[in-house]
DNA sequence: CCGCTGACCCTAG
DNA sequence: ACTAGGGCCAGCG
């Protein structure tokens, strides 16, 4: 991954979430170098939330939980995408042992 | 420069 | 499943 802002790399990674996969933050932070700094990734999303280029509603916490629902346009938006996208969910959650991904870095 | 805030995460109880 | 505390990095007033 080419050295960029901290924003560009997490669009990077978000961008290469696939259809029907789901991340968390705790893995894309560690995949741009800010191990720790799971928040930030949240936080750069929320500057480009309503930016259709980016799935954001593929990034959940590393519970499974829509964390980020608040920030769309309806508290149900979320959700609704991502079953639209054939993802599972158990209760409140993302069935994550089924549609976790893990970001790989690469050139 | 200081302090607050945050779409998180870990551990402990 | 619940709460509480500490750590984390970048922006903003």
């Amino acid at each position: 991954m080419p050295d960029k802002d901290f924003f560009e790399k997490v669009f990077w990674i978000v961008r290469q979430i696939p259809y029907g996969k789901v991340s968390t933050y705790g893995h894309i932070g560690e995949a741009i170098g800010l191990k720790s700094s799971a928040r930030m990734v949240g936080w750069a999303l929320n500057s480009v939330a309503g930016d259709l280029s980016i799935p954001c509603h593929r990034v959940v916490n590393r519970n499974g939980e829509l964390t980020g629902k608040r920030y769309f346009a309806t508290p149900d938006m979320m959700r609704e995408m991502l079953e639209a996208e054939g993802i599972e969910f158990i209760g409140e959650h993302v069935n994550m042992e089924k549609h976790l991904w893990v970001p790989s870095i690469k050139e």
